[in-house]
Formats: C-alpha cells, structure tokens, sequence
DNA sequence: ACTATTAATTTTAACTTAAACAATATCACG
DNA sequence: CGTGATATTGTTTAAGTTAAAATTAATAGT
C-alpha cells in the first residue's frame, strides 16, 4: 500500500527537479538540501522533511545527495519515469504555445496531437522539423482515441464558452486527466468518477498578485 | 490592523468571485453556499466560513447572499474595487493571448502596453478596436515607467532563457509584483525585499495530472 | 581527533478543513 | 393569519494536515 502524496508535496516535488534540469550538475556530483533551497525557495528543512517523509534517505552527510540517485527518486515519484502522451484540444495562442513548450521532453510527456475547429487550422502541423504535431478536426476526436487508448491526458485551452461542454465530451470518449487553461473554473459531472481536473485558469495568479499588493493596511 | 488572509483563502474567495461572474444573476437575487459549492467545488461549510472570517455576515437564512452586496463585499476584499494597471513582458504566444483575455475587464484589471524586443513585433498594436494596446521595445520600459508610476504590476511572458534577467530587471525598475508565466522557477534576489512574485509556471499543473493518473496504486 | 557541515528524525506549532449545532427567517398550509 | 417544518446562515469545536523548529547522528575535511 502507497502512501497517499498530495499534490503540494507533489508540486514542491516538480521544483525539485525542475531545479535539477536547470542547474544540469555532472551526474556524480552532490547537491545539498541548502542548495536546493536556494534555487528553489522551499527551505532546506522542508526538503528534507519531504525526502523523509518519500522514503528518500539518500543523502549524504556533509556532501548532500547524488544527483544522479535523486534524479531517479524524483522522477519515480512523479510518474514520470515513463512516457506519457497527451494531446491539446484548442489549437490557438494557448495551444501553440504550449506544444511548442520545448520541456516535455525532460518531463517524458509527449504532445501527439492537436484538435481544433478552425478550417484554416485543421490539416496542418505545427512545431519545429522533427517535431511536428498535426492539427485535427475535433469530430475525429474520438476514433483517435479509439486508435490511441494510451493516451489518457488532454491539455483544454478553448474558448471559455466552449470549455464545459468540450470536457464533457473529453471525458465521455474516454479521457481521464484535464488541465483546463480557459478562464472559466470547469467541474467534472457528478456521475463520472475518478476524473482528475485541474483547473489551471489563465489569469487566476493575477488575483493574488492583486491582493498581495493592494491590500496592505 | 487589517487581518491577514492567506494565498488559498484569497484563491477561494477569487472562485467565489468568479461564480458570480459566471452565473450572471440579477443583482437582487440570492445566491446560497449550497449553490457556490455546486460552482466552486467548495464545501458549503467552507463557503461559510470563510465569509465569516472575513467578517462578510450578509447572508439571509433560508435565501442565501445576495448577490449586490455579495459582490462588493468580495470585490473589496480582492481590492479590485479599484482599477489596476499590469504591462505585459513579451509580447509572443501567451503574452497576446493574457493580453486579450477578455475577463480583464470584470476584474478591473487593464493591461496597458506590451513590451518585446522583436523588430517585427514593436511599434504594432495588438487587440480589437476600441482596446488596442501597443507593442513597446524593452529598452522603453524604464521610461514608460517612470511616465506611468502606477503600474506595479508585471506578467512576464519571455522565453525562458531571459526569464531571471528580465525579473531583475523590471525589479529595478520599480515593478512590485510579477506573475511569471515562463517555464522556470523564478526567484527574486534576496536585497530586494517586499517583491511579490508568483511563479506561475505554465505546464506546472503537468506534474500534477500525470501523478494523479499514473502514481495510482 | 576536532570542528563544522549536513542529513535524518522527532517534536512542536501553525494552519486548514471538516463537522456539528444553535439560531432564525421563509415558506407552505390549514 | 398563525404555526410548524425546513432550509440556510453564523459560530464554535474538533480533527486533520502541513510546515517549522529542534534535536540527534554522522562524516568529511583539517
């Protein structure tokens, strides 16, 4: 039996690797928990109640922890030791954009494809040579993933009017995972169980930064 | 002495703000934490205690809050009773797309101008008419802000690469808080204090989503 | 061998959410 | 028009979760 992670850990978990990518140390270097305080700002005791609390007792008195090692610790816990698919429904300055988000391939998450509406859209490809991501008509949604029952996960970035009703259908044709980017929190139908959604709105933070600034006294 | 309301409760109350908006009720109409739980997600206890928190004991037994004061109340806790002005830091993909974001308006939040270095992009202007904002070389930040000494506020929306530079940047400069949308961990240097910077990462929530479906069991 | 640094672990405190319940106003109904 | 049932709030209390701090132990470097 697994221990149940929540999804703060989960995050704090990403800025630790993420801060592995970025300072891309020699595999058989050592990195303290200090360290990853610094390029994290999660404080050095939390990382290591973290790696305790995961069952991470890696470290190294003194040095700190194998690069290499922890690597491999972070991204098993992420689930990102294997690959998954995912595709992006709204092919517009969002979708784009984040097709073109060259660090899926650190994080073993590969965008398959694009679906849209537009027919100056539909039938092209985006992305650099080598990369490229076709851009499908939404109608073909589901006989796609009917040929493609691996991929579990949709990237929503529609127009706001749009967006309930494309997760509705997203999820009746098989999908299980959804971060919405529309401005508009989604929720997922009472019936339908065990739908993960994230409601990752565009422009949400502006509110904090908003009151973080213009609240004081 | 004001009362200190954290991120997550302000995230919440932005939710509730949100249903509002969303519902479009008439403004002598009630509106339940029953029915803000059947938009938000959030519990009707959490709804209700959270207002009562924050000192907001509006509410009818048997009808709800109504709406009108309902949204003053949460307007003036957001502190968007007030307009804020925000630039935008780069002026590609999602730069355009928050630039264009419609909902600005009902969160009186106004994006003035955008800045880019791209030959091709500065001196156009980009919106629909009516609300057409200018695309600025950076080197014009310094003076645009000091020409304009109430924008505090930056989303920064520059490839990675030039993400920390540009924040340091705009620090020194006078902006007081930024959103970062660039895929990587900023941090804000340790002299300057009293910067409120959110990192709000696109692909973040990423993480998130491919745990929650693949970690399972 | 001593010192300083760092990890592992435990303890404590703070924060957050959930649950419970009393109070009250509205509505239905006779 | 009165009365009782009920929905809904305001408030308190408890539970649960998360983060911070303190402590202990170990090891590298001098």
């Amino acid at each position: 039996m697994k221990k149940k992670i929540s999804l703060r850990v989960i995050r704090r978990i990403s800025f630790y690797y993420e801060a592995l990518l970025k300072l891309n140390l020699p595999e058989n270097t050592y990195i303290s928990s200090r360290k990853l305080e610094e390029v994290t700002g999660v404080s050095c005791n939390q990382v290591r109640q973290d790696f305790f609390y995961l069952g991470i007792s890696i470290g190294k008195q003194k040095k700190g922890y194998l690069v290499k090692k922890l690597f491999k610790e972070l991204k098993k816990i992420l689930s990102i030791d294997h690959s998954s698919k995912v595709i992006i429904i709204g092919a517009g300055r969002i979708g784009q954009a984040l097709s073109n988000y060259k660090l899926f391939k650190d994080r073993n998450i590969m965008v398959t494809a694009l679906f849209d509406i537009k027919k100056e859209l539909v039938g092209t490809e985006i992305g650099k040579p080598g990369q490229k991501k076709p851009i499908l008509h939404i109608d073909g949604l589901e006989t796609y993933l009917m040929e493609n029952p691996d991929i579990k996960i949709a990237l929503l970035t529609v127009p706001e009017e749009a967006a309930q009703e494309t997760l509705d259908k997203l999820i009746g044709h098989g999908i299980r995972g959804v971060v919405n980017f529309a401005p508009k929190i989604l929720k997922v139908p009472k019936e339908t169980r065990e739908i993960q959604l994230i409601n990752d709105c565009i422009g949400t933070s502006l509110y904090k930064i908003v009151y973080q600034l213009y609240s004081k006294k």
